[in-house]
DNA sequence: TCTGGGGTCCTAGGACCC
DNA sequence: TCTGGGGTCCTAGGACCC
């Protein structure tokens, strides 16, 4: 593709993909405010419909808000592996028509259509593609249509819901000034604080500020904003993303100082995750342990070690790395285990530490969670005295 | 209103090497 | 003996996204 040719890309979103799914499955629920996300006490919203909304619900909310403002609402906690499935039912669709696509995340696809007539093309072809969707899954979405994929994006964001739009080449501009900048991507909260700070609400102040005086006040990332909120991007359509990180969190009901305990969920947590390493053929190089105050104080440490996949090996240097880190006596309201640096690659037998019969009995082992799924069988060192049954593995240990 | 969990990307400083 | 400069790797933290 020539430099100076405008590209043709489409963006679609499936809207509130969540409530969708669970509408679906119960048809009581349409039209009706409806909440998903945690539903301890410590739970935030991660989905909402447009009925909830009305009522000032957003996701990211802490759910004992979002009860408050909207207490008849129904809430659930929501199934992620049906939303995966569905997720991957609609990937289907899309990668049975068209050429080159990405996926960006849950719910979002970027589509390349460069080279195809824009008006009698892409456009109407876009509009089939998305009554495909609509008639095989029967899931709402909605698309944007345009030169690159930040205003395509910020397109879909205006044709919600259930609807498409086209933002002809050449008026990017114009079709952003009079929109909020937090509809710009990369203007979270900070950011948008900061705007608001400085009188910058609508995109076209923002137009109009020098690029070398929001290079001043921002840095770098002042050169991103002045040619995003100009429309101007030139990021590809990245057909596979391959998985950087695989990593676990949890936030306690209560906070907790109870050091066996902590050190046996980071063990469980990592084991859980080990696993997952194992099942997707890879090896991990850098583990990283996260933990949280009581006051959100939050502290990481990380550390590299030789490319493994090995459940023993990552157990010591997680709780290493516990140790090191838990040094205030301070209750923890989370704690986490990340696993970076990873490459395709399975277990390197290591001859000095492990015996050919601890080999057997760890392959065995992952035969089983293979086959029963993973909480089927865990380390006794995993198993925390403290959990209540309902969320205990199913009570074999080893 | 006290703030989830899974990710990605960026930055700054220090160590280390030549 | 008061101290170069570039490159690269590693660690910790932060912003952002869905």
């Amino acid at each position: 593709m020539y430099r100076d040719q405008k590209r043709t890309v489409v963006h679609m979103d499936l809207d509130t993909f969540f409530v969708s799914v669970e509408r679906l499955r119960d048809s009581r629920l349409e039209g009706k405010p409806l909440i998903i996300g945690g539903t301890g006490g410590r739970g935030v919203v991660s989905s909402c419909s447009y009925e909830a909304r009305k009522f000032g619900v957003t996701s990211a909310m802490p759910m004992r808000l979002a009860r408050r403002i909207c207490p008849h609402a129904t809430v659930i906690s929501g199934d992620h592996e049906l939303y995966s499935r569905y997720s991957n039912l609609v990937t289907e669709v899309i990668r049975d028509r068209a050429p080159v696509f990405e996926k960006s995340s849950i719910d979002e696809f970027y589509l390349d259509l460069s080279g195809m007539d824009r008006f009698f093309g892409a456009w109407k072809w876009a509009i089939e593609l998305r009554q495909f969707v609509i008639n095989e899954t029967g899931l709402p979405i909605s698309f944007g249509l345009s030169i690159n994929k930040l205003v395509a994006k910020v397109a879909t964001g205006e044709a919600k819901p259930n609807g498409q739009l086209q933002v002809d080449p050449g008026t990017e501009q114009g079709f952003l000034a009079p929109l909020p900048v937090s509809r710009i991507p990369m203007i979270g909260k900070k950011t948008g604080e900061f705007l608001i700070q400085m009188g910058v609400r609508q995109v076209l102040t923002l137009q109009q500020i020098p690029r070398e005086m929001l290079q001043r006040i921002l840095g770098k990332p002042g050169i991103q904003l002045w040619n995003r909120a100009r429309g101007i991007d030139d990021s590809p359509i990245v057909p596979y993303v391959e998985r950087k990180s695989i990593s676990t969190e949890r936030t306690f009901a209560e906070d907790s100082t109870d050091i066996v305990n902590l050190r046996a969920t980071i063990a469980g947590m990592t084991e859980r995750i080990a696993f997952k390493l194992r099942k997707e053929n890879k090896m991990t190089a850098c583990v990283t342990v996260k933990i949280r105050y009581a006051n959100f104080d939050t502290e990481t440490r990380q550390i590299r070690v030789d490319y493994t996949n090995s459940d023993h090996v990552l157990i010591r240097k997680a709780l290493e790395l516990f140790d090191a880190l838990y040094q205030r006596r301070m209750r923890l309201r989370l704690v986490g285990v990340r696993f970076t640096n990873l490459i395709y690659g399975s277990h390197q037998v290591n001859l000095f530490e492990d015996t050919e019969k601890q080999i057997r009995l760890h392959q065995a082992i992952d035969n089983i969670k293979f086959k029963y799924g993973a909480g089927a069988l865990m380390r006794g060192t995993s198993v925390c005295t403290w959990q209540k049954p309902e969320i205990q593995p199913q009570n074999y240990t080893i």
